[in-house]
DNA sequence: GATGAATGAGTGTTCATTCAT
DNA sequence: CATGAATGAACACTCATTCAT
């Protein structure tokens, strides 16, 4: 009993994701979702209290992963630049491995449904990162300017390189992830 | 006959990025847009075939006026930092003074309606740019490596920057832009 | 969940039927059916496909109840003659008692939804009186033609007079019909 | 100048016969018929009031074509039987070599704006038939029944085996055609 | 918990017609 | 005479949501 609400839940989020990736926020509607689902419109408004909800919602469980996926294998003890390195291509390796989610969290972000969503909920699971980050700078390893532009430098670019939909033409192999890498190191070394 | 009035479409196309703006690209139909733009349903479809036609104009439109002051004052026979330096502070200072074009182009590009927009179209107006930089390659000035890595750490982190919906507590004045630029410059210069 | 309502259904082909007695095909708008038939325009759309399927549903449905109505009292064992006179009259009181649905059958064979209709669909409904037909020429009562010249003359005359657009001065009794079987008879027997 | 107007009618005209039979009156607007006409839609306006009048005014037209051809040849003098004969044949090959015309008046008379015309007006172009009709009467050559008796086994069954609509198997060809006579004249013989 | 029927309000689009030129 | 721009009203259809079961 139990058991068979979960994977109705979770058939919902599978559907919503996949269907957005589909065909677009713009034309997905709760019926449509529903019908991925096979479940009844109706069963929708069990689990969330509008379509609203469930976009913010499965958002936030995209994002949840997401952070599960980069932060893995995350060991505050190695070096400054392995860590980020690490980082860094666990973010290529989830992109590639989870093409829907993170096309569903791209065009949920650039939606105004963002603004729905508690900045503070989602950075909470990126904390280790930033506390690195922070640990970088007093140690004088990497440069010393605000979060958002060093974030401007690691995270978005590995994820507009890993977008196929900015990247058309670049094959990212290991190596071209390494290159990569090497600019967003130079970008905020010391 | 009547003649063609060209303020009628200029507003529709205003009330548009507007739109879009405000509520979002999901939210946006064709009544909503009309009714702003202070002209009925069936006007719009004078001036366009249907919604997708709209929309995707107004996006080239606004891509070419992007294009048009990144460019600006630009010159081939300046040192290339300072080039890059120039289209840098040109990206932030138009976004700053066109939020509503920037916003709209942003909502637009990760759309699935951006799809239906040939990448050529668009590429052609930033030309001069990408020459620039196959210019700097060749000079070994910058990094030997594929453009869209470069675009990585010159274009996006700009676009990041520049968002307020995406950095929503670093205050752009001056001093961060230029800081930020020598992150950039760090990330691809050799 | 609520069971579907076959009121709702009747309701729907009937308003269907009055409405393009009164206006035409050509007037005859879902939104016009739905406020005839007291349901939301939505509702239609639980029931049938789009406002193509309700029309050719309906004239199905319509075509039924004629060929029963003509075929009531057919009884193979009858003389040929009487067979045909059976159906002949029975075909002007189905059109008196039911002009609603006539002028409904008549308007839709004539309009283009006509063609979309499997035509066997519709024959089979017919079959006793065309194998009557075909008995008729093998034992040599009626002429020998083509079955759709019979039918011009046995089928199509009673149509046409039984219309009250195509024959609005005359009167049509019990004499008028008999006097009309006459000449029917006349046109196909040997 | 004269002559230049009489095409653009003519031209509209044309362009509405061939539309209706394109696409039925249902799907056939004014901007349609504007654009196969090659005209602007307010030029229509300019020749017959509204949309109504376009299309009863085109069906008049048709039909005083269709009675002239109907009455090619047309001898008073000649026997009863080759008269209508005569006028039978002539109906065949006017639909044979006018389908579209024919159509149109066929899809007019069932659509509801068939009401809009004057009886009087129309008939008044059978007048020498009807006539001949009544002659046949007075001389005992035909039977002594109601004119729209008649009418439905002469003029109705050509129409019914004419149109391509109903009769989709029959081959129309001199035979055929004869036959269908022969029945036409028992029906109505004395 | 789960459903499909039901809906008013909305969607994008086309309509018949008028207007200024 | 002839035009295409312009429009409010209507079009067929879908929406997010609720309801009775």
């Amino acid at each position: 009993m139990r058991i068979k609400d979960i994977n109705k839940q979770e058939a919902i989020i599978e559907a919503t994701v996949l269907l957005v990736n589909e065909i677009g926020f713009v034309s997905c509607s709760v019926s449509k979702i529903a019908k991925k689902a096979n479940v009844s419109p109706a069963t929708l408004y069990i689990y969330y209290k509008n379509k609203e909800d469930l976009l913010v919602s499965t958002y936030i469980e995209v994002k949840k992963k997401m952070s599960k996926a980069l932060l893995n294998g995350f060991d505050d003890s190695m070096p400054f630049r392995d860590i980020l390195e690490k980082f860094w291509k666990n973010g290529f390796r989830f992109v590639k491995n989870n093409k829907a989610l993170f096309q569903y969290a791209e065009q949920f972000a650039s939606s105004p449904f963002s603004e729905l969503v508690n900045p503070a909920e989602l950075e909470k699971h990126f904390e280790p990162m930033i506390k690195v980050l922070q640990k970088g700078i007093e140690q004088k390893v990497i440069k010393d300017v605000p979060f958002d532009i060093l974030a401007a430098f690691i995270f978005y670019p590995m994820m507009n390189l890993a977008n196929s939909k900015t990247c058309k033409s670049l094959e990212l192999n290991d190596n071209t992830i390494e290159v990569a890498f090497k600019l967003a190191w130079d970008a905020i070394k010391l």
